[in-house]
DNA sequence: AGCTGATCATAT
DNA sequence: ATATGATCAGCT
């Protein structure tokens, strides 16, 4: 088995087709087709899952702040999923401003322009990245209108907190589709916020992430609104 | 069993 | 240090 491509996709029909081809493989054999230098490892680690579907797919963004795919503007998420098709976890967004929530507004969020186009490859398997996992069902999405406002509704809800000054007490039970929680290498990382009257402050960095109830039901139909 | 808070890996 | 890619593991 070999990648039929190599390069980036040119439009949005040829993405779909390279979605579609990837359903059903193992990650195995498209670790093979990539890597054939590499040693295989026992099973894949924290983000070589993402990592190896991109390059897959022909993915171009690199750790750039832009799309996966950059002239389609189709961010590029892998999820796994059990063998009835439930996300075995939320899904991370993008990192919280907390130093600029005064002008943070949905319209211009980060949050929103990842969202506006995502390609989700379910990954079915037991574990993360094992190597007999296989590619489910890829789906893409764009948020209905019904769905940005709740998607507003909880980013509104989350950013009023932090502008509040209180982001210790932001808890991850916050938001319906949306939350927030710890993104960081490790505890003893730090960033600037702002506290109750405004003082500085240092705290762990946050990020956005997708309730794995919320992507659940959008691999199951893009138009629910669970 | 599902969820929250904590953590791991790579690239720039 | 910050972006990207996420999963781990203890608690409820």
């Amino acid at each position: 088995m070999s990648i039929p491509f190599h390069d980036v996709p040119r439009d949005l029909d040829e993405l779909r087709a390279r979605a579609a081809w990837l359903a059903g493989r193992s990650l195995a054999e498209l670790h093979a087709a990539l890597a054939p230098r590499a040693e295989a490892p026992m099973r894949q680690r924290k983000g070589k899952t993402g990592q190896l579907i991109e390059r897959a797919l022909g993915a171009s963004a690199g750790s750039l702040d832009a799309p996966d795919f950059v002239e389609l503007g189709v961010e590029l998420k892998t999820i796994p999923i059990d063998a009835r098709g439930l996300p075995r976890e939320s899904t991370f967004v993008c990192t919280l401003p907390l130093a600029e929530v005064d002008h943070a507004e949905w319209r211009t969020s980060r949050v929103r322009r990842k969202l506006a186009h995502v390609l989700f490859v379910p990954i079915i398997g037991e574990r993360a990245g094992e190597l007999h996992s296989h590619v489910g069902t890829p789906v893409f999405w764009q948020p209905s209108a019904e769905q940005e406002s709740i998607l507003r509704g909880d980013f509104d809800d989350l950013l009023e907190v932090i502008a509040l000054g209180r982001i210790e007490a932001l808890t991850a039970r916050l938001g319906r589709w949306l939350q927030v929680r710890p993104k960081a290498a490790h505890g003893r990382v730090r960033t600037r916020a702002y506290g109750p009257d405004d003082e500085p402050i240092e705290t762990i960095p946050r990020g956005f992430y997708l309730r794995a109830r919320f992507t659940g039901a959008l691999l199951q139909d893009p138009t629910s609104v669970p």
